[in-house]
RNA sequence: GGUGACGUGGGUGAGUGGCUGAAACCACCGGUUUGCUAAACCGGCAUACUCUGAAAGGGGUAUCGCGGGUUCGAAUCCCGCCGUCACCGCCA
């Protein structure tokens, strides 16, 4: 969330930025409403402390007149601080809940966008930022989609998947189950040697984990729960990975921290169903390695492009034809300042497919998790980042229908020590 | 799942009702000394909120796993929860 401190001192550039993400003049009054909520805390605070330094003062010399004796005086004392509690205890109601609705309101605030965020409503509005330079293959007729594909070369099946579990659930298969296998072995290879340390982490979190990282409380119905153990799954390593910080004070000196981890992704998708989400275009469980950094607040944009440079290698080295898209205000995700997504061609398709988002969440996130650095004497927010480097299952569509031929799918120079195959047949 | 013990600052660890935001030691930082390193000595060393000040700083409140209670006063007593460890049971 939103710093206090920040929201006061700069006023209309939250406003300005709320306006990037189209929040109507009503909507604003969101922040009106936090500053007041916020003097209210400051006075109550004020007036309940000093109310519990006479308390505490009074206390010390009840204790030695009774030492001394005297007891009808520490008696009186004693009718003082009764009067006193009562009306510490009215403050202490107030300031709790006053503490409790400014903590609501602030959860509803996403963050600024940076400035370079282009005004917009939908995806439509995203600023193709860097578009592919060359020619988008074009592939004979009767090239297959790849869920055609993936029967005729028995790689993977959906229909097992939903008699298993249920639609969305891909079962991969033989050649469809080692190319996953690769895939995933190479993107992590990629990250450790661009100095990422690589993370196996748990695939369920706990409600503290899930709202530092802004999936609580306001994306709770995307997310898989255990309600018997109160634990959700992840919807990105992203979730796990950031929270091994949360709650910690870094030197400064620890900059950059950088972080990978493949995990497998949970995602409920409610109410996205129809032609798009055919096969492996949206699915409920996926494979994805994710690549997160923490950052001194005066470095994260260097980083932040340093991570898109680093996708786009893979992405190179994998020869899939990509842009990549900055996103515009109406599309760019609650907890963010800045995403760039990374969108691959799937020729058979004609589509653009995103296998990709990075990020810069500036403090947004660090502000939940209490993630500091020591800055001189006092302590500073960190900035956090991550993207996908890079989701697998729209990479694999994606690859199958490029690269297909009479003979079989072709696989790229670069995975092929992965996968032992040249030629998925 | 059962039973028992325990949970104090970066670490070890003292502290069973007021003089304890918390001894001591270690680590760390600054200084003195020093041919260099080491040692020795001196000093510093939690976080959040808040008031005050131009600032340096100063004052206040809260925090000894978390939440509640008793008390004029709680790290210390009571209750609940969570976690750790040990043993038993079960088990990849």
């Amino acid at each position: 969330m939103l710093e206090l401190h920040y929201i006061r001192a700069n006023k209309e550039r939250v406003l300005q930025g709320l306006k990037t993400r189209n929040f109507t003049e009503e909507e604003l009054g969101i922040i009106e409403q936090i500053i007041q909520l916020d003097d209210t805390r400051k006075d109550t605070q004020t007036e309940l402390d000093s109310l519990l330094a006479e308390r505490n003062q009074l206390s010390k010399e009840i204790g030695s007149l009774f030492k001394q004796g005297k007891k009808e005086e520490a008696e009186s004392q004693r009718e003082r601080v009764a009067s006193l509690k009562a009306r510490a205890s009215e403050l202490e109601e107030k300031l709790r809940s006053t503490q409790e609705s400014l903590a609501e309101q602030l959860y509803k605030v996403p963050n600024i966008p940076h400035e370079s965020v282009p005004a917009g409503s939908t995806e439509e509005d995203n600023e193709v930022f860097r578009p592919w330079p060359g020619e988008l293959p074009k592939l004979p007729e009767g090239a297959l989609p790849h869920w055609e594909l993936a029967q005729k070369y028995n790689i993977f099946d959906l229909d097992l998947g939903t008699k298993i579990t249920g639609s969305g659930f891909p079962l991969y298969r033989g050649k469809g189950a080692r190319l996953q296998r690769a895939l995933i072995a190479f993107f992590l290879d990629e990250a450790v040697k661009a100095g990422y340390e690589e993370i196996i982490p748990p695939l369920l979190v706990n409600e503290d984990t899930a709202r530092a990282t802004g999936q609580l409380p306001d994306k709770e119905g995307q997310m898989y729960y255990v309600e018997r153990d109160n634990l959700y799954l992840i919807p990105t390593a992203e979730v796990p990975l950031t929270n091994i910080y949360r709650d910690v004070i870094l030197d400064e000196k620890d900059f950059p921290i950088k972080l990978t981890g493949y995990t497998p992704c949970f995602r409920r998708e409610a109410g996205s169903y129809g032609a798009h989400v055919r096969g492996l275009n949206r699915v409920h469980q996926f494979d994805k390695v994710e690549i997160v950094q923490f950052q001194h607040p005066d470095k994260s944009y260097d980083t932040l492009h340093e991570m898109l440079a680093h996708v786009e290698g893979v992405l190179q080295k994998l020869e899939l034809p990509f842009r990549i898209l900055r996103l515009c205000g109406g599309d760019l995700g609650f907890t963010s300042a800045l995403t760039f997504d990374f969108e691959v061609y799937s020729a058979a398709q004609h589509r653009w497919l995103e296998v990709s988002s990075v990020s810069n969440f500036e403090t947004y996130q660090s502000n939940r998790m209490k993630l500091r650095f020591r800055d001189g004497k006092s302590t500073r927010l960190a900035h956090t980042l991550n993207g996908s480097a890079l989701a697998l299952a729209r990479i694999v569509a994606a690859l199958l229908e490029n690269n297909q031929t009479p003979e079989g799918i072709v696989i790229p120079k670069a995975l092929q020590d992965y996968t032992g195959f040249g030629l998925l047949d």
